[in-house]
DNA sequence: CAGTGGTCTAGACCACACT
DNA sequence: GTGTGGTCTAGACCACTGA
């Protein structure tokens, strides 16, 4: 038989209609917020492993002792919120950097699609928290975290130079090996290799003026104009485990938004 | 009894199980996205006006001879694309931008909240359209479009400033004193006396060098970096209504976006 | 109170991917 | 064919609003 995590999570479930009462009105929580939950836990707890299948609905439900359209609507909130991935006909999979590689990168050429996308490392070292990055981490100022330099081209050319910083406590084995691994962007090794996957981000963009290191790596001049993008990324929980600054050429590329 | 569009809408709607035959494979399309566009023919025809309550899903279910729960994920749909509101216990009601005023605006100040947002008209004329707007809004070059000119003022303080196109054949009689109104974005405005709705747009994000008007405008100095967000706007079907192009002060501001 | 949206169920059947 | 997700139904009941 399959692995099976939540061993007796029925206890907890408050059941709806002819069975344990509900709460009447002051905080009332749907049963398929409960069922949300607890996958939530599962994902956060990594008893399913990004890009595998989780149980079917119908085992859920089993499992749950609700029914199908319960765990469904759980499972529709975690699908839009892409934690799942539903395919038809195959069954649900935990959402993995590897299927979808720079997902959350909004910067294309302005002319013809994006081609290619890769980055090229230039360090990857433990540092001392400075205040901007300690705030973003909520770290205490001077913990250890590791910071990688890189530039990420777009149809072979350098479009931006990223300065990341990772939280030490949980990224301090991260190493330039293995960032320069083909075909495994940042966010894939650290769902491999720490078993921490990106789930949201925050960005704050700028427009700024060059400096001479900037305009090197972009292949400018000092004074241009770059585009400065502020990464927050989250994992589950809501906590910030990455903070990076992005410096975008947007003279031949364009930061793209969708709003609705 | 109130007005009820959908005279004979039953008879194109392609039925499920027992009733009509639905065809097997080939461009298969549930009843709840028929359903779906039917309503969204009903919003695009203005048969409901925005800020009004549409008919409750008994109603919706029984005009259409489908269940409760199809009427439902089909108004779920539409929720989730921000078209239609929903209110326990009220009703429906047609999405307004009286109601969510600058809800696409992304920019925000560093400290503190926005508490303060309006726009102050420079100027509203009709002129004709160059190739990139014409382009934006697939018009042919040099066809009459109206020009606004404005002043975003974020707590008080000049934060971008909007050159904005809309095509002329829609809103030929935009006037200034319309746009002078309190209490009444352009997009209010626009919905009130055009009956046109943006429901969705897209930006592209640039770093530019301010020139002589753009600096002046913005209290800055030629040369300074601005941010160049350049916006096409949609109504009902994807057709571009709106495009703009407006420049923002990021020393004190940040254009704010969310990934996932 | 009646009317609205919101939740939950049980069951039937369809579409799709594998084997 | 079997197993997966996807659709649809009918009905019961809950939560919320406002008269």
């Amino acid at each position: 038989m399959a692995y099976t995590p939540f061993p007796s999570s029925h206890s907890f479930i408050v059941l709806p209609g002819q069975a344990g009462r509900r709460v009447k009105s002051p905080s009332f929580n749907p049963l398929y917020r409960q069922i949300r939950e607890l996958i939530l836990q599962a994902l956060s707890a990594g008893d399913w492993m990004p890009g595998s299948m989780i149980p079917s609905e119908a085992e859920l439900s089993a499992r749950f002792g609700v029914s199908q359209g319960t765990v469904r609507k759980a499972i529709d909130e975690l699908s839009a919120e892409k934690l799942l991935v539903r395919l038809q006909g195959k069954g649900t999979f935990v959402a993995s950097h590897s299927d979808t590689p720079y997902r959350f990168l909004r910067l294309r050429p302005d002319i013809g699609g994006t081609q290619q996308k890769y980055s090229q490392t230039l360090s990857c070292e433990s540092i001392a928290a400075d205040e901007k990055a300690a705030d973003a981490l909520a770290l205490p100022v001077g913990s250890p975290v590791m910071q990688v330099e890189r530039i990420l081209f777009l149809n072979d050319e350098p479009a931006a130079f990223d300065q990341i910083f990772l939280s030490g406590d949980n990224f301090g084995e991260l190493s330039l090996e293995m960032l320069c691994q083909e075909q495994r962007t940042l966010y894939s090794v650290l769902e491999w290799r720490f078993g921490v996957r990106m789930i949201r981000a925050k960005e704050k963009l700028r427009a700024i003026t060059a400096g001479a290191k900037i305009a090197e790596n972009l292949v400018l001049s000092a004074g241009d104009p770059v585009l400065l993008v502020e990464r927050i990324a989250y994992t589950y929980g809501d906590k910030a485990v990455e903070w990076r600054r992005s410096f975008c050429r947007t003279d031949r590329y364009h930061y793209f938004n969708e709003l609705d």
